[in-house]
DNA sequence: CATAACGATACTTATTTGGTATCATATGGT
DNA sequence: ACCATATGATACCAAATAAGTATCGTTATG
């Protein structure tokens, strides 16, 4: 399936804020990012630059600059990148929106995957980056081991 | 968002098998279906086709002919439909993939939304057509009273 | 004042989705 | 026999979305 719940961006965004998260120290660049995490340079500016305008980091310009958050890892949840980069929150857009669907009302597939829309919404709305950065943390250790 | 749960030619198929469900009598022609449910002939053409090639319908040439069932709704589940018209069942494709990733195993992203995605299979596995199609009606008639 | 950073924004390219078109073959009714 | 109405197979086209680049400008530091 081509249809995935959440897209490039979103997950490039993921990945460099979980990398912040456990890093801590002070700016980190755009560069030194996508060194790091190999995720392709002017990309990852414009992704930057996205989570700065809504606010979810903080920039300073110039030599030794760079993001640092301007929101708790833990208070960032990961429908918060999902509504900055891929829009609202839907993973079933019905068919018939636009045209005339008289059984809107009636339509039971329609019912079907809004509980499904649901579900997996709530579920996405309780995953913070702190706890995905630790996790990973771990799960990193044991391997170690 | 735009990446969804089902694709259009998922969401055709799924309609047009809950109408000739509803329907019973014999074959059906494409083109009345198409007429019926305004979905555009030559796509649902295809749908239709495809479903005669993967087992799902049966067909017939000729004046007269149409489609059926070959297999009972009651045993078409949505995930064979997704299948067939989306591929593998999957919401979350490691973006990683095809490059290094060199925490695959570690991954905690991953790991939630392999989570969710089973949480949306096995939800999907247990919808049916017939249920569907029985649903809709039932709620058709609520509406009517 | 050069260099290294971000801000804003426009542009390009690749992929996927949605939809058409065409030619061939089969079937039933007159 | 023949024509209208079906599907079979397949190739093609177009619109939308996703992914990635490029450029010019501004700000800060050493």
């Amino acid at each position: 399936m081509k249809t995935g719940l959440i897209t490039r961006n979103t997950d490039y965004a993921v990945r460099t804020l979980m990398f912040m998260a456990r890093r801590k120290k002070g700016a980190v660049s755009v560069s030194e990012l996508a060194r790091e995490l190999k995720i392709p340079g002017p990309f990852l500016r414009n992704i930057m630059q996205m989570l700065g305008q809504k606010g979810i980091l903080k920039s300073s310009r110039g030599k030794g600059g760079g993001f640092i958050f301007a929101v708790q890892p833990g208070k960032i949840f990961l429908t918060d990148l999902m509504k900055i980069f891929q829009g609202a929150l839907k993973i079933n857009e019905c068919i018939f929106k636009k045209r005339v669907c008289p059984n809107k009302k009636t339509c039971s597939l329609r019912k079907e995957l809004c509980e499904i829309e649901d579900l997996v919404i709530t579920r996405l709305k309780n995953i913070n980056l702190l706890s995905l950065a630790k996790k990973d943390e771990e799960n990193g250790q044991k391997k170690n081991n």
